[in-house]
DNA sequence: GCACAAACCTAGAACGTTCTAAGCCGCCGA
DNA sequence: TCGGCGGCTTAGAACGTTCTAGGTTTGTGC
């Protein structure tokens, strides 16, 4: 198609139907108001010239514009599960979904200013860095949803998954097969690493292991699982919980390497339920997030603040399930 | 945000500064024909209001939108490059990008016709399934661009990895290190998957290897890469190439699981370059596609299109390059 | 003091929809 | 016969921008 070209527009149809722009209008709508006879030879002509609507008028003539933004990065896999459940959950509440993407070069803050001349009506953010502060003005001027962030800024709302239960039920799925002596390898900086290490010990206090706590430093990437597990050698537990699963591969491999057997000497337990968990030949034990409850809340939670709705708590925590594969098992000598 | 509160518009701002809505607009828009004077005034005016300017109204008016349309799968992880370099490479050309995902639950016609709603200029896809005749249909509306897929539709450009060429350099690699015994382990129904068998023979003939020409039946996943892996040790090579990384994962821990040392008895090299690939214990040398010269050429010939420029040959082809890891060395006993 | 240009500014139309209000038509009940 | 009603249809305004064309001011050369 050449740029001079037109596209076809509602008066076209019109022409060629031998109606009004505004009987058109009301056709392609699925509105009520049009003679059976009429909406036939409306849509036939439509059809005919392939008529598409063009969304921006459409928004810019109605007051409502039923759109979610949504910022993620398109770098992170499980950012993808949550932008299918975001869809998801739009399509069901007769919403759309318009996406804007931080990546390397393109940082959030430009992906949230872009939406911003967009027209939706609420925000959903899959955000680690923006500031609280921005997060903040943000939510001043439209409702805004921050997903699996724990930040408290004012009329921000937060949908998260409960890092700290995930650990206990990791600490807890470890304990019931037996094991005392359970470390932790931290995530050093990342966004969650706190909360985990902190559910960590809080189970460990809570089954009496106050004595067998040990925190190994660590990091969010193979490597950093590398490093920590060799640390770990000098004096192996019978079992530890990673950061995340990336970090866990890591882990394994080093423990492997040594000689050790995992589970038989080792079990080792990741965060995320990613990719490489699944590998048939990793098939690690994990703590999954729940995308689908994760994005249902957040697509309810906007909603409800752009139609008034009174909302109860800034926050909401979904609670995270373990999933048990092949890298735990009872201790060898407990 | 209450619905009921209107957003700030063009008019506001130029009550606000005591101005027209024509000098605002030229203001926002870094047009010239404005004094120095009026415009920090107005700026400022549209700072203190929090002016956005809307993107709809602005490209309902305009002829052009300079936006180029990205349908990308949000499951895959080399979309997420993808859609990195198509960022930079349009900012670089002064477009915008709007995107449209599928994902299980919205398949690709749908992000398609999302996206023809949105006024885009051109259409850049990273299809999988959208078929030839929906294609060529798009095609002879706007300029329509598909990215890594060898399809052959009137009036579709196509830009792509030379997966051939790929196998070449996998095979070319192993022969300088000594190898001879050289198999290959296919993608079954996965979209390149031909090709890169068709690469894996035709290099092998070159060498004069035709008589060690061995294909054994595989798949895209770390499954099909262990089974396929236990088909090779009945009689195994000292070199296997894979139909891509997942699967090469797979086979590298068969391979090592049944006592056989990587690279000592038999190289591993895999494709795509994918986060696997990249793992310190897996290290796997494997095939890397141009992520930033694919989605530069998609960029350049869209626009080429969208401004009526001529160009040559509806597809372009984009060599691939060999990332030499950990897994192939050369043959113990060659 | 005047013509002219340059620089700046603005009124008003236009973009492609949706929405409101009103018009037309045939039919019913009185 | 007439008023009124209900179903269908339409004219025209509105949405928030950009663009065109013209208007006003200022400065300059004579």
């Amino acid at each position: 198609m050449r740029t001079g070209q037109r596209r076809t527009t509602l008066a076209d149809v019109a022409a060629a139907a031998g109606v009004s722009t505004a009987l058109v209008s009301i056709v392609m709508r699925d509105a009520p108001g049009a003679s059976p006879a009429n909406r036939a030879r409306v849509l036939a002509a439509a059809e005919r010239l392939g008529y598409r609507p063009d969304r921006r008028a459409r928004l810019l003539r109605s007051d409502r514009s039923r759109l979610l933004g949504v910022v993620f990065g398109v770098q992170d896999a499980f950012h993808g599960d949550v932008v299918t459940g975001l869809y998801d959950a739009a399509g069901r509440a007769g919403y759309e979904l318009t996406l804007s993407a931080f990546t390397p070069g393109r940082d959030e803050h430009r992906a949230i200013g872009s939406l911003l001349q967009d027209r939706c009506e609420a925000l959903i953010l899959l955000s680690h860095s923006e500031s609280v502060r921005e997060l903040a003005d943000l939510a001043a001027r439209m409702p805004t949803v921050v997903l699996m962030r724990p930040i408290r800024a004012p009329a921000v709302d937060v949908i998260r998954t409960d890092d700290r239960r995930g650990l206990h039920q990791a600490v807890d799925h470890l304990v019931e097969l037996g094991h005392r002596r359970i470390a932790h390898i931290d995530g050093a900086r990342a966004l969650s690493s706190a909360a985990r290490r902190r559910g960590y010990i809080e189970a460990m206090r809570r089954h009496g292991l106050e004595a067998e706590i040990r925190v190994l430093p660590g990091g969010p990437r193979d490597d950093d699982g590398t490093a920590a597990a060799r640390d770990l050698l000098t004096d192996p537990p019978t079992a530890v919980t990673v950061f995340n699963d990336r970090s866990a591969a890591g882990v394994l491999d080093t423990l492997r390497r040594s000689g050790l057997d995992v589970p038989g000497d080792i079990s080792v337990v990741g965060y995320d339920d990613s990719s490489i968990a699944r590998l048939r030949h990793v098939w690690l034990t994990t703590v999954a997030q729940d995308a689908g409850a994760l994005t249902d809340l957040a697509v309810q939670r906007a909603i409800d603040r752009i139609e008034g709705r009174p909302v109860q708590g800034r926050e909401v925590v979904v609670p995270p399930h373990l999933v048990v594969r092949g890298t735990t098992g009872a201790p060898r000598r407990p």
